[in-house]
DNA sequence: TCGGAACGATAACATATGTTATCAAGTGTC
DNA sequence: GACACTTGATAACATATGTTATCGTTCCGA
């Protein structure tokens, strides 16, 4: 929740070259481990290309919590800045470039931050913007059926519908991937009839 | 999130001293409505006394998100940061000693606040914390049954159980108030067999 | 190019959960 | 004390969803 913000506050972009040195850029394949359930987050990560979901086991089975695409950084934030061990995987979906950035560097680079006029406003923002994403995702799990999230993906983020695999989507929506295959299958019906 | 760090960040208490004559003081009668989905954010709220819970509307039904509970402090966060209207509407359960803090006395706390040293890494802290318990809540949907959510609930937040009236914990929970009954029903017949 | 993963669809059956309705106990109000 | 209101339990039935198994397709590595 850092570099991604660079399009929102123009201003991180000096940071980013203040800090490029620092960091290290991967080339990875599919089902790429970057941090591991249990280990503790040592790295933010930038994903300039490619597809990362985060994940937990729950008895042997995965269940996704999160998409990650183009131009978006994450890191296991509770891991990281508390340096506790981390409830999820993150593991890249397709062949990715990432950077990453050691903690000891984003750490100075907060401090470094933490001058510019706006600080406050912009930590706000970030913050606010990634606790409205977990709430509304939160809510939309109570509120809506299956076959709803599973419309409001197509319509709003289509693209995860169309880089995703089937079987991590039907975990991020809650059901299982039979399930899913079922909801699709009524849907497709139910616009045939036009 | 801000007076409800006191505690963790001792530094804090020369700010309630400091903002108390800008903070309203309110005893108010169980189901008082202190903010209703749809309008914007105007006041943090810091409970002094009693229990509060957030909830919005679906098809004419609540649904409850969260529970609060003396020395705890909220707001709509993303409606009081960015003047958006509230999702949630935020009453009280109980009767309740609350004080309110208008948004310009905490955008100017928070500027104060900002020269304090260790001010980032209390921020995040806060904002970490808050986090952590959304993507928790969020996983345990996802993870657990109803049944193991109603147990957490009793064993890990029983003050909970004790003091919201069940229809309330059912939606929290994501089961009608029918199912909620099934589950305890079911869980004192375990019990009994000992 | 063969064979095995990975991916997705579908059927049959089992289970979990919602919906509606009814009953009972407690609580406050007039 | 009669009454409405809130809270909670339970039964009967309807629906949503999970589980297991089978099948077809695609894609990739040996």
């Amino acid at each position: 929740m850092l570099f991604h913000f660079r399009h929102k506050f123009p201003q991180l972009n000096a940071y980013w070259d203040k800090y490029l040195p620092f960091q290290q850029r991967l080339e990875i394949p599919p089902k790429t481990i970057l941090l591991e359930e249990g280990k503790r987050s040592q790295y933010y990560i930038y994903i300039e290309k490619g597809l990362i979901r985060t994940f937990f086991n729950k008895n042997g089975e995965d269940i996704t919590v999160q998409f990650f695409f183009e131009n978006e950084g994450l890191s296991s934030f509770d891991s990281f800045i508390n340096n506790v061990p981390s409830p999820i995987t993150i593991e890249t979906i397709e062949p990715s470039v990432v950077y990453l950035l050691a903690k000891e560097h984003v750490n100075q680079l907060l401090d470094d931050l933490s001058h510019e006029p706006g600080f406050v406003h912009m930590i706000l923002q970030m913050t606010v913007q990634r606790q409205t994403h977990y709430i509304n995702e939160f809510v939309s799990f109570i509120r809506d059926t299956p076959e709803q999230r599973y419309q409001n993906l197509v319509n709003e983020r289509p693209h995860i519908i169309q880089r995703v695999p089937q079987h991590y989507i039907a975990s991020y929506l809650g059901v299982s991937k039979v399930h899913l295959s079922r909801i699709k299958a009524k849907l497709a019906k139910g616009k045939s009839h036009f």
